[in-house]
DNA sequence: CTTTAACTGTCTATCGATAGATAGGCGACG
DNA sequence: CGTCGCCTATCTATCGATAGACAGTTAAAG
């Protein structure tokens, strides 16, 4: 059974995806890329015609999946706190897989450097969190206004990627935990 | 009176810093930067022999400066929400100046194209500011003990490092405002 | 069937740009 | 004179991207 298209082009996205989240999108190289899945260079581009491309993709299927996840999350439980926790959860992820951090939040990082189709899918992935959150916060909050919820959501994500990205920084996970029980402790977090 | 070694070297130091808050240390290059400050590359490498010597000798001013505002700061007023105040409105300042980011929440989600060197200054930054913030939730919250005002203070300091980085990957400076409200509404910021 | 044509996925080879870094020279100044 | 600050010139490495060739597959035409 031969390699399909599209397993090629699965494997290269995946290694890619791994690439971005330890490295950053300005550290993608087509050549690095093409020796981890075993072609060449000149074949990622036949998938990928442009770096742009390969990183819209990227950032796209991120977002997709990450909504897919958190739709699930969100028909499992009516409890907004073991969400939370769950949600958090997909961040502490990323550090403890050798130190990885979100697509986006990395992405954000290096905005100026980024194609222009690259930067509207780090806003698409912004905008999916902050509605999810909405919705769990309006679980918990059920009295309060829907400005006021998104708001919060705003805030509980902008914190969550901190977290992440302090906690990355000083290459110590314990700071995410402490970081995100603070969060708790104070209210920010449901 | 013709320029000093000491005055070329304060001019490549700010061109560097400006472009790392915009761009990221990857994107720090020496023949742009001597192309800014009016010189060749050859008497960058003069000044700084390696890029990683140029990337800490940033850094560390960085955090010293930092650190030498905040003192004043904190000897200018007693009252913990007007210091808090402007704290915030000092990473407002750099997404206000061209949507720049602080140069070490950057460098954190750069982290492993990192020199060890620089690395070592990105800690001592986090570490400086977890001080500062502790010093003025000890204000603030007299009566609680020292462990939880550390944490406290690095969750505060991690979510304005994330609502820096959100509202710039989103090019939109209202959302660090609204973010940093909601942070004090929740109650996470005195 | 068989032949022919197109398409697919990958290859080799190469382009121009840019990176960090180094060797050695030149003029000014104390 | 000798050091200081900056220069020209150049090296090697790597980047994204492209052109052109080749083998394997598919499918229509004869």
């Amino acid at each position: 059974m031969a390699k399909t298209k599209t397993d090629m082009r699965e494997a290269v996205m995946t290694a890619a995806k791994a690439t971005v989240q330890s490295h950053g999108y300005n550290a993608l190289s087509f050549r690095e890329l093409a020796k981890e899945v075993g072609i060449k260079s000149a074949s990622v581009h036949y998938h990928f015609p442009t770096k742009g491309d390969l990183g819209a993709a990227l950032a796209r299927r991120y977002t997709e999946e990450g909504a897919a996840y958190l739709a699930e999350l969100l028909a499992t439980s009516n409890d907004a706190s073991w969400c939370m926790d769950r949600y958090a959860a997909i961040f502490r992820a990323a550090l403890a897989n050798d130190n990885r951090m979100c697509l986006c939040g990395i992405m954000s990082a290096e905005l100026d450097g980024l194609p222009a189709e690259v930067r509207a899918e780090v806003d698409r992935f912004a905008e999916m969190n902050v509605g999810w959150l909405t919705q769990i916060l309006s679980r918990a909050r059920p009295s309060t206004g829907e400005q006021d919820l998104q708001e919060c959501a705003m805030a509980i994500f902008a914190a969550i990627e901190g977290a992440q990205l302090i906690a990355r920084g000083c290459r110590n996970i314990g700071i995410y935990d402490r970081t995100i029980r603070a969060y708790r402790t104070t209210g920010l977090i449901p």
